[in-house]
DNA sequence: CGGGAACCTG
DNA sequence: CAGGTTCCCG
């Protein structure tokens, strides 16, 4: 699911589980579940757009997110590990974006300020896209490995 | 990833 | 005040 959305309300989360039982336990632990989802993806990001300067990266065109970066090498690993989900094109998009985010802001030497990051948080919260109706099936993953 | 503290927001 | 987030730790 967080490769279609990273910032889900409790309301969509009930809505994909539909065969948990909610209670205040069970909600935020789920949506404690999505922000240690977002700290893995933003250091990741940091990382890499730290790296990409140190190799001397001088423009953000010359930062891309492909299938065979090792960018998403790192972040499928880490949310997809048995590969059985096909990593829509979108999220490919907002990692880049989001890669370039932060190399535009390291590069301007934001990262000076402590709450540098929340500026980069509020551009991704928008890149949200709607998650495919078969991840409401309790059976899911099921299904799409039949597919 | 889970716990827990600090923090922000309605 | 409750729900949500982030930050830090293990």
């Amino acid at each position: 699911m967080f490769f279609y959305t990273r910032y889900p309300s409790s309301n969509m989360l009930k809505m994909f589980f539909s065969d948990v039982k909610f209670n205040r336990c069970i909600t935020s632990q789920l949506i404690k579940w999505f922000s240690n989802f977002r700290e893995f993806y933003y250091i990741q990001m940091e990382k890499f757009a730290r790296q990409a300067i140190n190799d001397g990266a001088t423009g953000t065109e010359e930062l891309s997110v492909s299938r065979d970066s090792e960018l998403y090498r790192a972040l499928n690993m880490h949310y997809n590990k048995a590969n059985d989900f096909e990593v829509p094109e979108r999220f490919l998009e907002v990692a880049q974006i989001t890669l370039r985010e932060f190399f535009n802001a390291i590069v301007a030497g934001k990262d000076v300020d402590p709450s540098w990051k929340k500026a980069i948080y509020k551009v991704i919260c928008k890149l949200d896209s709607e998650v495919p109706e078969i991840f409401k099936s309790p059976n899911c993953l099921q299904e799409l490995l039949h597919e």
